[in-house]
DNA sequence: CGGGTCCTTGTGAAAATCAACAAAGCGTCC
DNA sequence: GGACGCTTTGTTGATTTTCACAAGGACCCG
């Protein structure tokens, strides 16, 4: 046996035959995978394999509960970081049988993964050698892989951008685009947006792309990215109060996960209402938006807003700072305190605010401005005569509270 | 003398011409004036005349306060009715010497009104009887005059409506167009509309007329009628915080008069903004049929309102609701709680409403319930629970208190 | 018909609010 | 410097609110 040839030197037709030429020099089931962990290629030989296998190659991916156990013990971590094959012992909670693995690169890129079962004890160095050499001849299909890739996701890209402009109209096209694209639409969807702290970097939209694909919470149907936000449409489940729920903290454990394996999360994220009309994406989207620019004016308010329904009344201020562009009329009361209180230099409207939006309570208002409660009463007193206003109004009070509100959104 | 001989027995080329020869047939000082006593002529004799008939002729108008009397002490209401002159006899608190008045009339149309001053005692029968043949010589004058008024004010009228609906466009383009119609524009102005109980008939229109030519209060620039709506661009004074008041008041009183005079009265009235820029008339318009719509859903809460920013939050709704359409987002709470008033046929949602809007005060609410006040605790915390709400939360109950408001304004 | 749930009303005690007043601090203006 | 107005804090007592618990009525269902 000429220990010096190279039988990967050579092109190979699919990497299926690759997987077969590499049990061929070394007796082990091979598993080829993207960098996503769908399965690509795969040894054909029936016996020896471990359940981890067999659910891979049944699934045509590896199960999530195998991925979550390979990042949790820095496997994955590894396998990323190194040039070279690496070996993982059993872990037999995940049906896992002792294994060796190595990355397929390109430059710093990793495109997949050829993964080997030692069934006949430890491969040798000469071994792991000829795997290397194995994932270097892997490299070019799976360069032309994405590429095709790449091109299918630019025509998915292109699609859900006319879906979020609302440019491909009638629910029934977007059907036939989505078939003809062999995109499978969920019953009902919504659109999330998550909200990054700078532009979303090419390596970051890797990472991005990883966690979407290989994430068991959300089906993610179709993602974009502009600048710093990504952009999902995700499947919804069919209503029911918990489910509803469920959607929220599915979205959230997803996004965890990106933080746990990439260091990276999201500052803030938002989703639209749920449709099962697909000519209303671009409505869900808007909803999504609006949903980010009030929580970024509003944080504290509507921190556990997640949907755009869970805004309140806080969905109404665009409308009302409409309203307001257009007849530009100012309220009075505001007007006079806010007067004073540059003269005075007071902050009579702070107090007013503060009190409002704590539900009138005088002594949490009292407590919170650190002051003593008569102190506030006295100061309440005041604003009602300054501003000509009745505290014990409903409707002068809401009044007042949503022109507040308004204001602090257009600041 | 030829008693019978009639020396108005023919046509006159002017009113002047006639004033005189009434004065030369009678002796006695005379003026004509339109239906909204508008000077027409006067016979020309500087001597004998009293206070009243000189500020006539200097103001080319009845002063106001004469005509206020007159009409407090019945005269206009008999000259109106009566087809023959009547007699008036002095009153010395508006300078008014005994005097006849007939009205010229065609067919139950008054025209105008033929005043005489009785210097040389009482009229005899003869006189009353040459009185009346000079009103109805008078008549064919005011007829075309009264076709003439009626052609310049069906100009006004387009004008008004080009501005009503934002047809005449730029400020200066409207303030030529006013000058070439001869009318005087105001500073600053705003449009008040009168809704009346039904269409606004011929006649009612006349009395409008009369009231609008009349009042001292306000003056009203333009008027256009549509159906049982009066609109009036009215002339607002200049910016001053009592004067806003005032301005009010003048309506109020105008209404008042209109109702003392004729016994009509509008529904309900409102006014839109002040602007002094005439590109923005539609804009106070729009305004004041808003005032108006919203006062017709919610009468009580609005009582006060005349003006459009007196509206409050409530001139928001129509802005909120088109959120809702846009979005058709249900709130759950108040979902439930209907829910469960119909199944179990009790009115949570009624006492939430009042509780609300009474301020959340307990003791308010549970007596205009005609309920205990543990009565009304229980039923809170029960539609806290059923419909998952915080009533100590000043956003949850501003969110529920305006989808409840904008409920209300839908059905 | 009895048992269960839901609603209403009553009682009582702790907590909060309201109103009126006194005392004192802090600017400003003369 | 002192009068004055505005503000803050403290005190007090009447009133209201809140909460927990109990008892009884209405209604439904097995």
């Amino acid at each position: 046996m000429n220990q010096n040839a190279n039988p990967f030197d050579q092109t190979f037709d699919n990497l299926d035959t690759l997987a077969d030429a590499i049990y061929g020099a070394l007796r082990c089931p091979v598993t080829i995978e993207d960098a996503n962990h769908r399965l690509l290629a795969y040894s054909s030989h029936e016996d020896m394999s471990d359940p981890a296998r067999i659910s891979t190659i049944m699934g045509r991916k590896v199960p999530e509960k195998v991925i979550s156990t390979l990042w949790r013990d820095g496997v994955m971590k590894r396998l990323l970081q190194s040039e070279l094959p690496i070996r993982i012992s059993a872990m037999e909670e995940i049906g896992l049988g002792d294994r060796v693995a190595v990355a397929i690169r390109r430059n710093q890129d990793v495109l997949g993964y050829i993964w080997l079962l030692e069934v006949n004890g430890p491969l040798g160095d000469q071994g792991l050698h000829q795997l290397k050499r194995a994932a270097d001849a892997a490299r070019s299909q799976l360069i032309q892989l994405q590429m095709k890739t790449r091109k299918e996701e630019k025509s998915y890209h292109d699609f859900f951008w006319q879906l979020l402009t609302g440019h491909l109209q009638p629910d029934e096209r977007v059907r036939d685009r989505a078939k003809q694209l062999d995109v499978r639409l969920p019953e009902r969807y919504h659109v999330t947006v998550l909200q990054f702290e700078e532009a979303i970097s090419e390596k970051l939209k890797q990472q991005i792309r990883y966690t979407l694909e290989t994430t068991p919470f959300v089906r993610i149907v179709l993602h974009a990215v502009t600048d710093a936000q990504l952009v999902l449409l995700a499947a919804a489940p069919s209503p029911s109060v918990d489910d509803e729920e469920e959607q929220k903290e599915a979205l959230f454990r997803m996004i965890r996960q990106m933080k746990q394996r990439f260091g990276i999360s999201p500052v803030e994220s938002g989703s639209g209402m749920i449709y099962s009309d697909y000519a209303m994406v671009e409505r869900s989207y808007q909803e999504a938006l609006t949903l980010l620019q009030i929580k970024r004016r509003f944080p504290e308010e509507t921190s556990s807003a997640s949907a755009y329904p869970d805004l309140g009344y806080y969905r109404y201020l665009p409308h009302i700072l409409q309203e307001k562009q257009l007849h530009r009329f100012e309220n009075p009361a505001l007007q006079k305190l806010r007067k004073y209180d540059r003269e005075h230099n007071s902050d009579l409207l702070q107090t007013l605010e503060l009190f409002l939006s704590h539900d009138s309570n005088v002594k949490v208002t009292a407590d919170l401005l650190h002051i003593h409660i008569n102190t506030l009463t006295y100061r309440l007193k005041r604003i009602a005569e300054i501003g000509g206003i009745d505290l014990n109004n409903m409707d002068q009070k809401v009044t007042l509270y949503l022109d507040l509100k308004a204001e602090k959104m257009t600041e």
